[in-house]
DNA sequence: CATGAATGAGCGTTCATTCAT
DNA sequence: CATGAATGAACGCTCATTCAT
């Protein structure tokens, strides 16, 4: 006499699971405006009216995902500066370690980190704030002297978020390299750039820098 | 002082030209689903109908405004390969020269350059032979002896398209610096990296890399 | 005594067998393109959405008609087949009888007969498929040594198609004759003929008409 | 100095003229809603404006083309009217000459006869006016001692039409047939009909077909 | 005689959202 | 907890028709 009317064991929490599982998918494949309540509601056996019974509206959902994001970033950051504090002599490896974290990140949450470094109106912010984060712990290298400053620290921690994005999307979302190779193929370039350094025993042009 | 506010009788190729215009910026503004054609005819006072007198579909427009910026593109390229045969000793000058080319080509067409490179879903693939012409000619400098390659150098190029990409949103369109500064930022990251070599006239760590 | 006047909550099925109602005296009367979605909707009071509930597209919603229709004149084929199976000395009756059968189609199923027969871009080779089976009839009957073939049968089958056609739309559907009746008259008029056999002392067959 | 801005040898009469050529091929093609004004003066070679200096509307051109096979009609039964008047002793002759007039009019006028035959609102006006001469006709012929009256000759009047309209759509304007073969067919088959009257060793008229 | 440019009115269709049950 | 049924608002597009020149 109870579960009348209810579909096979028809859970709250589940069916809001669900949902949220299948609407990050589709907001990552087709964006916000592409999305169609219709699709998530019918992919997830539910009728449409549910959908309203867990999200107030399509935006809701929406911006629970890249909150979701948000956070996961959020943690990162958190941990990343605490390992930052710690002094090591071994600086490529120290920085390639925080990379790797990072696109591990963005490999584990493909799906949330695509609707919110990529989908969402606050990617914009995200990008601005990961910047502004890289270019304090550049500083930092500078003052310690491991790095120059002739390049302004602001562009090239525009440029790293750069490169990460673009990595992100066109090798490790598509299975091309790992976390790890990516990360020290950044490390190695950001580092030492490319120039091909005359080993004749003497002086380089990276003094006119 | 004839003309004004005319409706009828006006001049076709100028509404065309307004409507294109107009069609850009919102594109541009807000990717090609959110722009609405009743948006774009109100803006140019004129009626849905007339839009029709001048383009096929919503589609049509919006792939011609690619298609500008895909031209524009091309050109440049073609450009850029002569002047990369052109052997010459002031290496970071000329790969300067090149990447200020694609910075103005940016600044000069903001509006269809946001909708063929960040907004069109041919953008990707603009993307991916343009990280293969920067590998082409990585490749090249590699042979001439001027890079190592102890980086991948698709790896590199790809890096630097997303470098480029983001450097273009976050600083050139937001009027911060210009392209003939963020060329040269960008080529002095890319050719010697972050690292301070101490000048104590000794051998560096590129060695080992 | 409840639901008087409901719009919400009301039978999905029942809202489905009004638009098609509705859609079939539409099409009807003013075939494909003349017919209106928002006309339809009007008369059933309804919104122009639920149409969209109910109907893939207006291209679905005449179709389904149409194939109604044709499933009504195929069943009758069907049927007429087997009875055509059974010799009888009453030639006439028999004749008779299979008209009797297409024109009370024709008066049960009014609508969809206009639209299928008269309306639809597949009613000629429904009429074109009516003759080819008409003249397989006429041959067996040739065969059987009923008929003569001093006429061509090809011409004879489309004559009689076109017979039923015209009766139908200015006799039967006016109400002015009964299938009956329409049936005899056409069997008397094809059997027989028109001309008057001079009744010089000898047996002529028009006695028994 | 003439001629300025004239189009080839510009002619109102010629432009008039092409213009209801080619509206009366489009109509005759895809009915009066489905034909596009559009269409008409592309294929014209000249501008809307100029379509509407010659006819006030759509309905306009298409009401002066079913007027020319109103006419055309109109001629015909004039003249058939009078050779009825001819008493001769070769009916089925007389007869197959009517029909054959009949086809050669369809034949000669196939497009303005399919707009004012078949998809105009006056179509069955004028085919009832055409059912309601036959009937006169086979009324004398009754009279006359032809033919008997068994069959109700409106029936066989509005029988008559609808073979002539059926043969005309499926044989005659398909090339299968020429006009005096449908017509001689279409006179036998009404005449004597489809009975094999038994060789009972007398005599019997079917021998003459 | 003819045109380039424009439009009012309307059509088929879609989507996020909401009742009543 | 869930649904069947419905809708307001909007969108892309088309067509017959009309000015001003």
């Amino acid at each position: 006499m109870n579960n009348r009317g209810r579909k096979k064991g028809a859970d709250g929490e589940k069916s809001r699971e669900l949902l949220m599982e299948i609407a990050a998918k589709q907001f990552a494949l087709h964006g916000f405006h592409e999305t169609k309540i219709s699709t998530i509601v019918k992919e997830a056996h539910v009728t449409q009216p549910t959908f309203y019974l867990y999200f107030k509206s399509k935006e809701a959902i929406f911006q629970e995902l890249v909150d979701m994001f948000k956070g996961k970033l959020h943690t990162l950051v958190e941990q990343s500066r605490l390992s930052s504090g710690i002094e090591s002599a071994e600086l490529q490896k120290r920085i390639a370690n925080g990379l790797t974290a990072i696109f591990r990140l963005f490999q584990d949450n493909e799906q949330i980190a695509r609707i919110g470094f990529f989908g969402s109106e606050e990617s914009f912010d995200m990008k601005k704030k990961m910047a502004k984060q890289i270019e304090e712990n550049l500083a930092t290298e500078v003052e310690n002297g491991y790095f120059h400053d002739n390049v302004d620290l602001n562009t090239v921690a525009i440029a790293i978020v750069g490169v990460i994005e673009h990595l992100t999307l066109t090798k490790l979302w598509k299975g091309i390299n790992s976390p790890e190779e990516l990360a020290e193929e950044m490390t190695k370039l950001f580092l030492y750039g490319l120039i091909l350094v005359p080993s004749t025993g003497t002086i380089q042009n990276t003094s006119e820098l």
